[in-house]
DNA sequence: AATGAATGAGGATTCATTCAT
DNA sequence: TATGAATGAATCCTCATTCAT
């Protein structure tokens, strides 16, 4: 049964390679299995479809994206300190799991998720629900300047998927320095 | 012989369409036949192979999307004008183009192009070349604080961008309070 | 109307190379546009199809050597100098027409050619008959040994063409020794 | 396991079919796959490429007649012994393997050989290089006359090839006749 | 006569998926 | 569970041929 867990595993790590080298075009079911060192057949039997099995590796990918970002968080933060700890978490993460930062890319872009679904899980979480509650402006009760959220997700996680996508990586000072300044600029007051 | 060009155009016109409401993977020739009113045939008489015909899409937006974005750019604006028309001009840009902004992302992101020609063929544009003078860190002789060139890019186009994907438009007012706040963070003094 | 001769000669010229070059298979009325320099347009204007236009260029060559064995030739040579006459013409032919005879061995193996009109012709010459008279066997009131006709063409005919594959050119004097070899060989007493 | 070489086989026997009744060209891979019953897909998944396919039909057929050449052949043959015996035993593959023949003769003129390791294969047999050490003029350690290469083949297989495409079989006497016709033509003496 | 864009059936090949073993 | 041969529709692309100009 742990076989069971590795095989699947396999598969989705064969997949995510797959991805992100050749892209969702050029990666076919043959390519998988000859990566993953698993035949056509048992991956059918992990999944159903092609379709399930992308969808599941999202979903993975999503999942440790999630806990990365919550990793050492607590409730009794401040904002600025909830928001400077997650934006390193967020950084962090991106830096280390480049093949993942490059399936999200490609996987929310693509349109290869019809469902929304798939957001609606993330934010159904009660950490990101309380979160969110003050990581808006301060008119609807959050501690921010009056921008579009659009505006604050660039600012904050978007800013940090980019950095990733650097070269280099940066020292911790450059970044604590980044995130004080992006949160100068977004936090009212 | 403008038929010519009509035909081209079409042909990446349904391309365009193609990518953006079905993604690169499931974007077969057949259906851009179909769209395009233009025959399997034709299609390869204007464009070598599926991959030229993207590449020269890319292409296209790409050019199109450099016009917009120094649209009514003057050299004698100062640096913080330069910047608030531009990213006015790109948000307008993604705004207006949204399949175009799509395809980018995906095009960008899928690995669809394996040459880094397409960038460079930007930078050498010497407008785009007067302008990255100043925005960098002043330390590089620019007006901007010390941040890493991927922030700055992400704090501006980025931000445009992400901006521009939202359900409604933004009032230039907003945008121009955004841009303006945008500006405080990243310039210097 | 010169124009119209060197058009088609051209055309023809094309598909020869083509079809030495690549072969029947692989030899595309694209390429032979390209290479003739003649539109497509044209050589249907000139062939009425491909497979006319490749009849028609076996026609020219079959013509072409035709002359070349006979060349020189005169009735009242013996039976033996006819042979040695008209075998020397074939393998100077074969040899200064190297491309004619690659596209001859392939017409001829390919099934190209479906009617058998094409040898009709070739026995239908008063000259061609007055010869066969003489080179069969005594009993069928000829001068040769008792073979079946295929023996004799491919020891007489067969073996010029293969001598003329060979990578370098035989001597007058050495290609005279082999007809007389071959000429004992077959020739009755 | 045995299903799989019959599968081989039939694969390789329908493309023999057609290329002998149809030519190179005009052999689809849909007409294989409905003579031969298997699908495109397990073509493919024996075979590589229609490339690969034909090469390997060539290096079957070319193995076989190389096994029929040399059947009861022995070393302990004189040379003419040797020579008559593969002559007949050429005459009878070539009388009883039409197909292949005409396979051969069309293989070898289309140049859809490009590589020239298949002549390579066949001289690098041990039995092939001790016959080749006598069937070679005197002059170089052989029993012949002094004629080019290229003239004892044409003479000998060459000749055994033409005969077989005869409409009706001769006799073995008729057979032996013309062996012994080509033997004093050729040896020495 | 000449062009070359246009056609669309047909070519080789791939690929998600199934199924007998 | 696992294999990998098998399927056949769908893919990208070609090619003989036509036709408006």
């Amino acid at each position: 049964m742990a076989k069971k867990i590795d095989k699947k595993a396999a598969i989705l790590d064969a997949m995510l390679d797959l991805v992100v080298k050749r892209g969702f075009h050029d990666a076919p079911m043959s390519a998988l299995a000859r990566k993953s060192g698993a035949s056509p057949g048992v991956i059918y039997h992990y999944f159903p479809s092609k379709n399930d099995l992308i969808r599941a590796l999202y979903q993975r990918v999503a999942a440790v994206k999630h806990r990365a970002f919550f990793e050492g968080y607590s409730h009794d933060m401040s904002a600025r300190e909830s928001l400077l700890h997650i934006w390193l978490n967020a950084y962090r993460f991106y830096r280390t799991h480049r093949k993942e930062a490059r399936f999200l890319d490609q996987y929310l872009s693509s349109g290869y998720c019809k469902t929304s679904e798939d957001e609606e899980a993330e934010s159904a979480d009660p950490t990101v629900k309380r979160i969110m509650k003050w990581m808006r402006p301060k008119k609807h009760g959050g501690v921010l300047k009056d921008l579009p959220p659009e505006a604050i997700d660039s600012l904050t996680l978007g800013l940090a998927a980019s950095l990733a996508k650097a070269p280099k990586a940066f020292s911790k000072d450059t970044l604590t320095r980044i995130a004080e300044t992006v949160w100068t600029a977004i936090a009212e007051e």
